[in-house]
DNA sequence: CCAAAAGTGTTGACTGTACACCCATGT
DNA sequence: ACATGGGTGTACAGTCAACACTTTTGG
């Protein structure tokens, strides 16, 4: 320990913080969390949640941390994005951010009553508020990762719910890369896979024909042979 | 600055380092270039160049900054890897690493004379010694998002000469993809990215007939469509 | 003239893409 | 009965992988 402060004092380590792009799809849109500022600097200006770790937290956990205080997820993975140390992006000195992301499906957010000061929300990322420090270019280097990582692993299962329609997974794919797809190539091409199966039940209460409900076969993240 | 100090001692902010991994192909073989340990902990173990943050200084700057020092080559990208901060990775305490990597063309390396207590060598990934830390895990990482950049960026260009045969550039490619490839598939799929051109020198010495030299049209990282 | 690496095209298999109609339900 | 999204197959084009022989030089 005294080594450790030791060479704080001698090269002058910057403070370390981490920051969470919670990314979720509602409606037909993909959204980010955002909360808030309560404190300076940046007092009521946007923000990606997060904060200084604290004693004997890893980053990692950490980001699971302020996962469950901001959007009530447990339970799920974190990944690392990247870290943030550019001189001058915190106006109090020299405070990098080591980033994660993570994708939750919308069903499972529950906001924590009562955390009057930071209000978290969901945001657009067509129609993002100011945001403070250099949390801007956070959102958008994680949007690209995550929608790049759509096209080599089998992360879009952790934004549906266990059960879902073959739409409902093609428009979580049209919605994080941008474009539209084809309905029966994407079918056939997301089938072989292997990673879904049939469940018996339909979806029902539409006032059209009821989809059929797929589930993944495992929950894990996997990296595929190649997607798109 | 007085607030940041106040930080560090509420929420026990880890130190920072940097660590690089420098890659390089020699005759047939990648290697990483190590460093002995003069300092406990791990004196005298073999161990990525790297250390503390100077002041004022970001992580990818000390990575350029070690890159020079060590290797004395200058103007070379670095690209940040991970950050390492698991509970224990380091005995003095709470030291975190944001590691980067980087190729280097063999030849451009000059080791600094009389940094005796620094012994830099490259060492065969097939035989690494064993290395102080956590830095055996890092490599290993380091080597495998080589491998995957190797198949969507234009990166070789940093391994090679200015000017190269064909075959150098596809002995490149197998042995950091540690695989063979056909050498007319290799030929024309390269050929139409349009990345190089010929030249027109030749190289000869050689025992046999003598191959012609390329050169990249450009020397920046750029992603491709698509590759291997 | 021999050894060694340089250089060069074609074919068949596979993969990706474009495209249009009938089905089952709720209202 | 009709509006709405659910569900299905085929054909063509482009890409990938396998494969063998001739050329040029130095020794």
């Amino acid at each position: 320990m005294i080594i450790q402060n030791m060479h704080r004092v001698l090269y002058q380590s910057p403070a370390v913080t981490t920051d969470v792009a919670i990314f979720t799809i509602v409606g037909e849109q993909l959204k980010v969390l955002l909360v808030r500022r309560s404190d300076r600097p940046f007092r009521n200006t946007w923000a990606l949640p997060g904060g200084f770790l604290h004693k004997n937290e890893t980053t990692n956990l950490a980001a699971v941390r302020i996962l469950s205080e901001k959007a009530g997820v447990k339970n799920v993975f974190v990944e690392q994005l990247y870290t943030f140390d550019a001189i001058g992006r915190d106006p109090r000195g020299r405070i990098m951010s080591v980033v994660y992301f993570t994708l939750v499906p919308h069903q499972d957010i529950k906001f924590k009553k009562g955390d009057k000061t930071q209000t978290p929300l969901f945001w657009s990322l067509k129609k993002l508020p100011k945001l403070a420090f250099d949390h801007k270019n956070i959102v958008t280097y994680a949007r690209k990762r995550l929608a790049s990582k759509l096209e080599y692993t089998n992360v879009v299962f952790s934004l549906l719910p266990k059960k879902f329609t073959f739409s409902q997974l093609q428009k979580a794919y049209e919605i994080i890369l941008d474009r539209k797809l084809d309905k029966r190539n994407f079918r056939k091409k997301f089938l072989l896979l292997g990673l879904i199966k049939l469940t018996r039940g339909l979806l029902s209460g539409t006032r059209q024909r009821p989809a059929r409900l797929y589930e993944f076969i495992s929950r894990k993240p996997e990296e595929l042979k190649k997607f798109f």
